[in-house]
RNA sequence: GGGCGGUUAGCUCAGCGGUAGAGCACCUGCCUUACAAGCAGGGGGCCGGCAGUUCGAACCUGUCACCGCCCA
C-alpha cells in the first residue's frame, strides 16, 4: 500500500479532514465527571475583531502542545476557549463600518449602535475561532465563551458591586488619561511615551509687590491659564527669601503663593516650576499636598474651557499657547524659547496626544487586592517562567495605583450604577422608584477580562465544570499583557475563589519581524501565519515557531518554518519505508527489540520520551523541537532504517518504535503523525487518543557501543573516500584491527561500501577511530599519494594540536592537584591516546615517503 | 532617571565553570532498493572590549560600549 502513497505529504489537501475529525471525536469536550486527574488551560481571549498573529499562533501552539501530551497522558483535559468583547477595538471597528456608510454613532443611538455591534460580532466574531481550528488548536469548542455572554456579563456585575460594597471601587474626580481622540479616559498601561520636540517656554512672572520676577519654565504655555501656584526648592537658595510670598499670574492676574515643594528639580529651568495642579499628575500630587485649587482650563473636548477666560476659550491648546506667547510678548514677559526634547503621554488606541485631566470616573483602588496577590507570587503558588517575569509583576504589584475602570464607551459592560440627583445606587438591577438614570459609562475590558479564569466555567454559579477545572493549570501569554492581565486574573481570583487561578505562567517568546523590530501591520512587516499554513503546512508552522522561539524574543526565520516542513516529508517518508518492510503498529506491549540495532533504537526512543517530559515540564519548547528533529533525522533515519535495510533491525520493532516516535512527535505535529499513524497496519481510532510515547527499554550499554563503533567506522571511510576522492561506488578492501567496528561488521560492509578482509598490503590506507584501526585499500587503481599526504598531514596537526593541549594541563601543577581526579583521570587518558595516534600517523606518513 | 534582557560561525539562535554547538547559507561528491523538499563528507568562531575570581571562564564578579524592551 505504501508504494501508492505519494513521496510527499501534503498538508493542504489533508489537514482539514483531521481538523473534523478530532473535533467529530467527542474527544476535546472536557467531561467534570469523568474522575480522571484534570488539566485546564484558559486561553487568552483572542479579541473578537481579531485576526490569528504569529505572537497568537506561537501561543496556542504552545498551549496545545500541552494539551495534547495531557490528553494522551490521561488527563481529564479542558481548554477554555473564547474570544475578548475588545472595547475600544470593537466600537471603532463598527464605527469605521458607520462611517463608510456616512453614519456616526451618536446619530443612530446607543441602543441600535450596540445592536449594530452584535451583528457585526455575529458575522465576524468567528474568524480567530476558526483560524485556530486551522492551527489544530484543540480547544474546547463546544464551550466558546464571550465576555459579553449574558452569564459573564452577570459576573462582571457582581464582581463590581461586590468591590463596591466592600469599599474597593468608588467614584472621585481624579487625575485621568484622558484621550481626546477616544472621547474616554483610558489606563495608564495604555499610554505609551514618546520622545517629542517641542519649545520650552520661559515665562516671567512679577512678583505681587512688585519687588521683581520669577521665571518659569514650560512646554505647554496654555496651562499657565490654570496656575494656582509656584514652586521652588526648598533648600534652593536662590529662592528661600521668596517662599510665603507671591506672584501674579500674567494675562490672568490671579494671585499664585509661592511654595516649597522638594518635588521640583533646582536643576532643571530656572528652578522655579508653575504648578497647574488641573493638567499635570505631578502638579496634581503637589496641589494634594498643598491644598491648592484645581481649575479646569482645558476641557473633555480637547479644547479650553471658560475658565481659560475668554480671550482664550474654545481654543484648542495648540491655538492657544500660540496666541499666549503673542500676548506675553507684547507685555515683555517672554524671556525665551528653545527647542525641548521630552517625553510626551501618547494614546495607545487613538494615537492621540494624552491629555491628563481631573474627571469624575469610578476607580478601583487595587491595594487590598493586591496584597494576596503577591503573596501569591513570593510563596510560588503562582510560578513564573522564565522567573524574571514573576520580578515584574512583582515591581509592578508593590507599586500599584489606583485603576480607573469607566470608559466613555457604548460597547462593554455599563456600570451597574444609578443616579437620582444626589442619590448613587450601585447594585445588579436597576433600583426601585422612578427618576433614576444609569450611568453611560461601560467597564474597562480588562475588568472582565480579569474574571476570565472562573467566568467561563459558570462562576458565579457552582457548576460542576467551576469544582473539576478550577484553578486552572497553565497560562500562556506574551508579557506585555502581565500587568493589563495575569496580576489582574490572580486578584480577581483570590478575592472570588480563594484560590490561584493558575499555577504557571509562562510568558512566551515575542516573535518579531525578520528586522529585529516587532511586527507591526501599519509598517506592513507582518507576517500572517495563516499563509504560512497555506504554504508550508500547520504542522511546519508551529514546530517552526516552537524551534525559533527561546527564553527572549527572537526574529521570525522561515527557515525555522522550512526544517518544521522537512520534519514532515521524512515523517511522511519514514512511515512508507517502515510499513513497506512489513512494520506495523498497535502492539498491546513493547515487543522485545531482538537485535543490536533494536535495542539501540529502543533505548534511544526511550532516553528522548523521558527528555521530552522533563523539557516541557520547565516550558522548554525549542529544545524539544530540536530533540524531536534530531531523534528523526539522526537516529531514526540515518541509522536505525540504515540499519532496517540491511536487516540488522527487525520490522516488528521499527514498527512499535516508530509509533512510539508519532506519538511523542504528535502534540507539536499533530496532522502529520495522524496521517503516518493511519498508514500504518495496526493502527485505529486517532493519534489524539493514542496513548503517549512508551519509554520502555532501559540505557542499554552493549547496544550503544555497538551502534557508536558502527558509526564512527563508517564515518571515517565515509570521510576517507571524500578526502581521497574515491566515489561511493567503488567497493574498497578493508581490514579491521581490534574493536574498530564492533559486532555489526555486515552493516558496515553496506553502510561503508567495503568488502572484508583479513589482511591487507603494508601500504594500505589506514585511519583510526577511538575503538581500534581500520585499514583500506582500493581494490584497483592506486591511491592518489598526495592527496593521502595531505590528509595524514592535516589529521597529524590536529592530533598534535589536542595532545599539547592534554600535556600542558597535564604539565600544570595546580591543575593535578586542584581538579577533581577523574577529570585529571580523564585528561592523562586522553593524553596517551593522542600520543598513539600522533606515532601511527608519523608511520603512516614516513611509508607513504618511502614507498 | 531606574530596572530587565541581549551582544557566540555569513544569517537565526542553543550552550551558561572542565577540548566551541545546531539549522540555514557555503564548498565537494552522490538520482545509494523511504525521502534530491534527499544522502554523504567538509570548511568556517581570540564566544562585544577591558579588568578580576578560579588549577581552568563563552559561562561567575566588576566595569565600559553598543542594541532592544519595560517602568517613571
Amino acid at each position: 500500500m505504501s508504494e501508492q502513497q505519494p513521496v510527499r505529504y501534503d498538508p493542504v489537501a489533508d489537514e482539514q479532514r483531521w481538523v473534523d475529525a478530532w473535533e467529530a471525536s467527542g474527544v476535546l469536550r472536557a467531561d467534570p465527571t469523568s474522575g480522571k486527574p484534570p488539566y485546564t488551560i484558559a486561553i487568552p481571549p483572542p479579541n473578537v475583531t481579531g485576526a490569528l498573529h504569529m505572537g497568537h499562533a506561537l501561543n496556542n501552539t504552545i498551549q496545545d502542545a500541552l494539551i495534547r501530551r495531557h490528553r494522551m497522558a490521561g488527563f481529564e483535559t479542558m481548554w477554555i476557549c473564547g474570544t475578548d468583547h475588545a472595547g475600544i477595538a470593537t466600537q471603532a471597528q463598527v464605527e469605521k463600518a458607520l462611517a463608510r456608510e456616512g453614519v456616526d454613532r451618536r446619530e443612530l443611538g446607543r441602543e441600535k449602535f450596540i445592536e449594530r455591534v452584535w451583528e457585526w460580532r455575529a458575522e465576524y466574531g468567528g474568524t480567530i475561532i476558526g483560524q485556530l481550528r486551522r492551527l489544530g488548536a484543540t480547544l474546547d469548542y463546544s464551550r466558546e465563551r464571550f465576555t459579553m455572554d449574558d452569564a459573564y456579563a452577570k459576573a462582571v456585575l457582581r464582581v463590581f458591586v461586590d468591590l463596591y460594597e466592600k469599599g474597593h471601587v468608588y467614584r472621585d474626580h481624579y487625575m485621568v488619561n484622558w484621550d481626546p481622540g477616544l472621547g474616554s479616559a483610558i489606563s495608564d498601561l495604555e499610554v505609551e511615551d514618546r520622545e517629542v520636540t517641542d519649545s520650552l517656554v520661559q515665562i516671567a512672572y512679577p512678583l505681587s509687590d512688585g519687588s521683581g520676577e520669577v521665571v518659569v519654565a514650560t512646554v505647554r504655555p496654555e496651562t499657565m491659564l490654570g496656575d494656582t501656584a509656584v514652586a521652588v526648592n526648598p533648600d534652593d537658595e536662590r529662592y528661600t527669601h521668596l517662599i510665603g510670598k507671591t506672584v501674579t499670574l500674567p494675562l490672568v492676574g490671579r494671585e499664585l503663593p509661592i511654595i516649597a515643594d522638594d518635588y521640583v528639580k533646582t536643576d532643571f529651568g530656572t528652578g522655579c516650576l508653575k504648578i497647574t495642579p488641573a493638567h499635570d499628575p505631578n502638579d496634581f500630587e503637589i496641589g494634594k499636598r498643598h491644598g491648592l485649587d484645581a481649575i479646569s482650563v482645558i476641557g473633555e473636548d480637547g479644547r479650553m474651557t471658560a475658565a481659560a477666560g475668554e480671550r482664550y476659550a474654545g481654543l484648542d491648546p495648540k491655538a492657544c499657547s500660540e496666541r499666549i506667547m503673542a500676548d506675553l510678548d507684547a507685555q515683555g514677559l517672554l524671556r525665551g524659547v528653545e527647542p525641548y526634547t521630552h517625553v510626551v503621554p501618547y494614546s495607545h488606541r487613538s494615537g492621540a496626544r494624552v491629555e491628563p485631566l481631573i474627571s469624575l470616573q469610578w476607580f478601583c483602588d487595587m491595594k487590598a487586592l493586591a496584597d494576596p496577590a503577591i503573596a501569591a507570587v513570593r510563596d510560588g503558588r503562582v510560578r513564573f517562567t522564565p522567573a524574571r517575569w514573576g520580578d515584574v509583576y512583582l515591581r509592578w504589584m508593590e507599586e500599584i495605583r489606583p485603576w480607573c475602570l469607566s470608559r466613555q464607551l457604548w460597547w462593554g459592560h455599563q456600570l451597574p450604577v444609578w443616579y437620582r440627583g444626589d442619590e448613587v445606587y450601585v447594585g445588579e438591577t436597576a433600583p426601585e422608584g422612578d427618576g433614576w438614570t444609569r450611568d453611560p459609562d461601560v467597564l474597562d475590558t480588562w475588568f472582565s477580562s480579569g474574571l476570565w479564569p472562573f467566568a467561563t466555567l459558570g462562576w458565579p454559579e457552582e457548576t460542576p465544570e467551576l469544582g473539576a477545572f478550577y484553578p486552572t493549570n497553565v497560562l500562556s501569554t506574551a508579557r506585555d499583557i502581565i500587568f493589563l492581565w495575569v496580576a489582574r486574573m490572580v486578584m480577581m481570583g483570590l478575592e472570588y475563589r480563594d484560590e490561584v487561578p493558575f499555577t504557571d505562567v509562562y510568558i512566551h517568546s515575542v516573535i518579531q519581524a525578520p528586522d529585529g523590530r516587532r511586527m507591526s501591520k501599519s509598517l506592513g512587516t507582518g507576517i500572517d501565519p495563516l499563509e504560512l499554513i497555506g504554504e508550508h503546512g500547520a504542522d511546519a508552522l508551529r514546530f517552526g515557531l516552537l524551534l525559533m522561539s527561546s527564553q527572549q524574543d527572537v526574529r521570525f526565520s522561515v527557515d525555522a518554518i522550512r526544517q518544521g516542513r522537512q520534519l514532515v516529508t521524512k515523517l511522511w517518508n519514514a512511515t512508507r519505508l517502515v510499513v513497506s518492510r512489513g512494520g506495523r503498529a498497535g502492539h498491546a506491549e513493547a515487543p522485545v527489540p531482538a537485535t543490536l540495532g533494536d535495542r539501540w533504537m529502543a533505548a534511544r526512543v526511550s532516553a528522548a520520551v523521558e527528555e521530552a517530559q522533563r523539557l516541557v515540564d520547565g516550558f522548554q519548547f525549542s529544545p524539544l523541537a530540536k530533540l524531536l528533529y534530531e531523534l528523526v533525522f539522526d537516529d531514526f533515519c540515518d541509522w536505525y532504517l540504515e540499519l532496517l535495510k540491511r536487516d540488522e533491525a527487525t520490522p516488528e520493532i521499527a514498527g512499535d518504535l516508530l509509533e512510539q516516535v508519532l506519538a511523542l512527535v504528535h502534540p507539536v505535529m499533530p496532522f502529520v503523525t495522524e496521517a503516518c499513524w493511519e498508514q500504518m497496519p495496526g493502527s485505529s481510532g486517532l493519534m489524539i487518543s493514542h496513548a503517549p510515547a512508551r519509554a520502555s527499554a532501559q540505557a542499554d550499554a552493549e547496544a550503544e557501543a555497538a551502534v557508536v563503533a558502527l558509526q564512527k567506522a563508517v564515518t571515517a571511510v565515509r570521510a576517507l573516500r571524500n578526502d581521497l576522492g574515491i566515489g561511493p561506488r567503488e567497493t574498497l578492501s578493508a581490514a579491521i584491527e581490534g574493536g574498530a567496528v564492533g559486532p555489526l561488521v555486515d552493516a558496515f560492509r553496506t553502510l561503508a561500501g567495503v568488502e572484508v578482509v583479513d589482511d591487507l598490503p603494508a601500504d594500505a590506507l589506514a585511519v583510526s577511530t577511538e575503538a581500534g584501526r581500520l585499514r583500506v585499500a582500493r581494490a584497483e587503481g592506486t591511491v592518489d599519494v598526495a592527496a593521502e599526504r595531505e590528509r595524514l598531514t592535516r589529521e597529524l596537526e590536529r592530533i598534535e594540536g589536542e595532545r599539547a593541549r592534554a600535556e600542558g594541563m597535564l604539565a600544570n601543577e595546580r591543575f593535578t592537584a586542584k581538579a577533581p581526579p577523574h577529570l585529571v583521570d580523564a585528561e592523562r587518558q586522553k593524553a596517551e591516546r593522542f600520543a598513539a595516534e600522533a606515532a601511527e600517523l608519523r608511520a603512516r606518513l614516513e611509508a607513504l615517503d618511502s614507498a
